[in-house]
DNA sequence: GCCAACGTTGGC
DNA sequence: GCCAACGTTGGC
């Protein structure tokens, strides 16, 4: 194992499918994040994001849950020009386009996954007991992925990309 | 729909 | 700067 493959940057972002789903993605081929509204989630976004990281698109608040495909990340960060909107749910009274609050990327389809890996099955993978998304009442929507967590999800999902991440 | 867990806000 | 109250997330 060489120190390339921890250099590897790889995320898992959430959304609701009934908002904004992996075949709204695939469809639309990017997509700015918006929504974002957890400081948390929004650091990651502003400052450890680069273009071209990997991200498992995950979707929450249905049943069942889980992993459901590989999106990228393909813009610097910049703006969420919704914090601005006065007609958005996302608009935010205190930001100003002087001082804005709220920082997006853009993330474009890779791939849908034959099946989704549900959360109940990352949860029996002992490989993945360590894994942000399986813990207990956490709920960031924008999490780091370690690296073999990130290949083993990929090798649950049957993933055309597994391989070359894991090369 | 319930509610545990968590994040944010605001009074002090 | 503490922490109670409140709002939200998200699995179940």
């Amino acid at each position: 194992m060489t120190k390339k493959s921890a250099k590897i940057r790889c995320w898992l972002m959430k959304s609701e499918p009934d908002v904004f789903s992996i075949d709204d993605l695939q469809r639309l081929g990017k997509t700015a994040w918006e929504g974002v509204r957890n400081y948390t989630a929004r650091n990651s976004m502003r400052d450890d994001m680069k273009i071209g990281d990997l991200v498992i698109f995950y979707h929450s608040s249905v049943e069942p849950a889980g992993a459901v495909g590989l999106a990228r990340v393909c813009s610097a960060p910049y703006p969420d020009p919704t914090q601005f909107d006065e007609k958005s749910e996302y608009h935010d009274p205190k930001a100003t386009r002087e001082a804005p609050r709220w920082i997006l990327v853009d993330v474009e389809f890779v791939e849908k996954w034959p099946a989704m890996v549900t959360l109940q099955a990352l949860k029996a993978d002992k490989k993945l007991k360590d894994m942000l998304v399986v813990q207990k009442g956490q709920r960031l929507s924008v999490q780091a992925v370690e690296p073999r967590h990130f290949v083993h999800v990929l090798q649950l999902a049957g993933s055309a990309q597994g391989e070359a991440v894991s090369a």
